[in-house]
DNA sequence: GAACTCTTTCGGCTCTCCCGGAAGACGCTA
DNA sequence: TAGCGTCTTCCGGGAGAGCCGAAAGAGTTC
């Protein structure tokens, strides 16, 4: 944690994060946006193409490619990506919904792989998807497996509401994660989006670190108790295949 | 093109690329193989795990799923990509075979999306992976509907030589991109996998405009003459279907 | 063709990156 | 446990590189 982490390496980043988040612009366009010295920008993107992680085309700026091959190569090295994957998609199969597997980084739960079974809803949700730990199903069945500690100094920041159902009370959380060890599975009920409810298992490994979490996601309308209890059977037998995958690899 | 492109950027961006090779590497690490002092790959890999792009766990630096996220936000916004996603699909169950969509970017052919048909062999195919043009069908495909400037200046670099059947001689090259804008297909043998077949149709749109390719690849002694050309079919009523996707959307 | 906007170039001042050196952390061996 | 080797982390002063104002160039609009 160095006082001063290099300037230009993070305006680097600055600006491919503005870029990211408007799918490109233009070198004013981002000068305004981000308070800088248009002709500062304008070396930063100059830099950034030489790099080829930034293309131009008629004075559009775009990430390029190479964030997704970097992100790739990285994801294929996760080995719970391999281990899940076949469940993944018998998963998706016998419910018809919506599911995902995802993996704590940062403090933050992040989406490796999408599979959507017949029914699916459509989501927003891709590789690389991000979302706090504490309004999510796999978000909770992740946080019940963390270090104590991590998780004490997680439910203190804020916990942001994202929607009305979003659970802000780190008491009322932390007996949710007591029982999410109980039974083996979390389950969140439109506290991420609205109307939308989350099944999810943690996977764990033999040595009980935490691995990531395998989330069933359908509409509120479709599920019922019953079909909730079928979902959390299955998403618990897929975690469970997937630790045998695991230990195996 | 400054004379001296901001060098934390590229420092910064080269280190990445060293961490994605190797999916991960320790300071020391880094030092040795960039040539530079620890002392400063340590400010550099402190900064960039502040910007979020890259982690740490037990002194070991990765790149963070942030890549994944820029990835494929972007991703989305090719138009294509969504274009084409019900062909992929049709044509991976067709053909059985490995089917891929691609893009040129920065003169390199880069995968964007991947499906896979029941016999398809396993390949190192994932979104963002990139290769030379003149090496591959889906690339030959685009060559042959690029600027005539821009095909002359990318044919008279190295054509690197991947395979014994890659084609480093310019005019034979040209004389293949003419046909395959008589044929509307493009068709490689071992020249970029040896004992690997692809076929390939470039997608345009209604201008004219280039916007990528679709590439089926299969091993050489399952692609006969006959069944090269029903694939070849197939390739080419998949571009055009998503060509007219394109022009709706 | 004048006025405006946005991109690109230029260059000198100043700030910040750079890296040697040293301290600290960790692991290994005896 | 002490001692040694390796790696990470901290520190600070010098010099080189980034920064940005200003102006020129490119492209558009009316």
């Amino acid at each position: 944690m160095a006082d001063t982490p290099n300037r230009s390496v993070v305006r680097a980043f600055t600006i491919v994060d503005e870029l990211s988040e408007n799918g490109g612009g233009r070198a004013s366009e981002l000068a305004t946006r981000l308070e800088m010295p248009v002709s500062t920008v304008h070396d930063y993107l100059q830099a950034l193409v030489d790099t080829g992680y930034v293309t131009v085309e008629d004075k559009v700026y775009r990430p390029s490619t190479r964030f997704l091959e970097v992100g790739h190569r990285q994801r294929h090295r996760f080995e719970v990506v391999k281990a899940v994957r076949d469940e993944l998609t018998a998963v998706a199969e016998e419910t018809g919904e919506h599911v995902t597997l995802l993996i704590e980084e940062n403090n933050q739960a992040v989406i490796l792989a999408v599979q959507e079974g017949s029914e699916a809803i459509t989501l927003f949700a891709y590789p690389g998807a991000r979302m706090p730990l504490h309004v999510t199903a796999p978000g909770k069945a992740m946080l019940a497996h963390m270090d104590p500690e991590r998780v004490e100094s997680i439910l203190d920041r804020d916990l942001v509401e994202i929607t009305p159902q979003t659970i802000t009370d780190s008491d009322v959380l932390l007996e949710q994660l007591e029982s999410v060890r109980e039974r083996g599975y979390a389950v969140d009920e439109g506290e991420r989006i609205a109307g939308m409810v989350c099944i999810a298992a943690p996977v764990l490994d033999k040595r009980g670190e935490l691995r990531g979490a395998i989330c069933v996601c359908g509409p509120e309308s479709r599920l019922d108790e019953a079909r909730r209890a079928e979902i959390a059977d299955v998403v618990k037998r897929a975690a469970n295949v997937t630790q045998v995958n695991l230990d195996y690899v």
